[in-house]
DNA sequence: AATAGATAGTTCAATGATTGAACAGTTAAA
DNA sequence: TTTAACTGTTCAATCATTGAACTATCTATT
């Protein structure tokens, strides 16, 4: 199947990443039916999974200014989606946490994006895709090396 | 390595595809040096390698309106990077292609996104790295059939 | 040929996200 | 104690995107 040289692979892997990002935010988008934007479902993912997560950390891991994140976050705040409570050791510190609401919500919304995601990652042979989420890792470890390099 | 449910797998495909996608986004700026955004890249990228191309077709494949592609692309036609020509036949289509600036800007910056990508995939077996982008092609393909569904 | 409907691309005002710089409050180090 | 560093915020400016209205053009139907 695959006859390609560096450079095709290379080429290939570029429109790759370009094409499936585009297609994957606009179906995740059409999940969430204008309850939340994408970027305010994945900072809600976040803050869901992370213990003790602060807008520091989202800045680096979404990769913009931290008067970026505030924004964001005031955003969900206003809505009574998150709550910030402040470090009583170091009180520079606020730590974010969703409220009751904030988690129904995400619940909801995350339900429809693993079935999104379930519905394509079925149609695989589990070898395939554990190969595939494997090498994805991988992927992800190398950047995260050349990022902490820069 | 990978003894993961379905949901286990969901979550970490979902996980992944976002952290890559914001590494990757950064990693190629840096690449770019301010003299082109991401967005105007990929545009020039797929005006290089795409006979006939028109606004239509781009807002399609960047999934936003025509009426942001023709700010992005008059931006770049500005920078006399981008040629406008009119279908003869069809006076209501207009043909995207790049100038000689626009080509030679484009061939520079290319390099450079080659080479971090290079740097990357060459990290792996081919084998390993074959597999990978042939499954990344078919989770394109179902995208593309959950796209046109809807 | 005449008309109605569809299509390609543009304009423009409004909205939303992001940046950069300045700032307050807090902590750590010299 | 002073200085430097750090967390998070505010605010003005910039940039991308949308939605609606518009022009020009083409297609299909009568």
């Amino acid at each position: 199947m695959s006859q390609l040289s560096i450079k095709e692979l290379v080429d290939r892997y570029i429109d790759l990443t370009f094409a499936v990002h585009k297609k994957g935010e606009s179906l995740v988008k059409e999940q969430l039916q204008s309850e939340l934007s994408n970027d305010q479902f994945y900072t809600l993912k976040y803050i869901y999974k992370t213990e003790n997560c602060t807008s520091t950390e989202l800045a680096k891991v979404f990769d913009v200014k931290k008067s970026a994140i505030t924004a964001v976050i005031t955003k969900l705040w206003d809505q009574d989606l998150i709550e910030r409570t402040r470090d009583q050791n170091d009180r520079r510190v606020v730590y974010l946490t969703l409220t009751e609401a904030g988690l129904e919500l995400y619940k909801k919304t995350e339900e429809r994006i693993y079935n999104l995601v379930e519905s394509i990652i079925t149609q695989f042979e589990e070898q395939e895709i554990k190969q595939f989420i494997d090498t994805y890792e991988k992927i992800n470890n190398i950047l995260t090396t050349l990022q902490e390099k820069q």
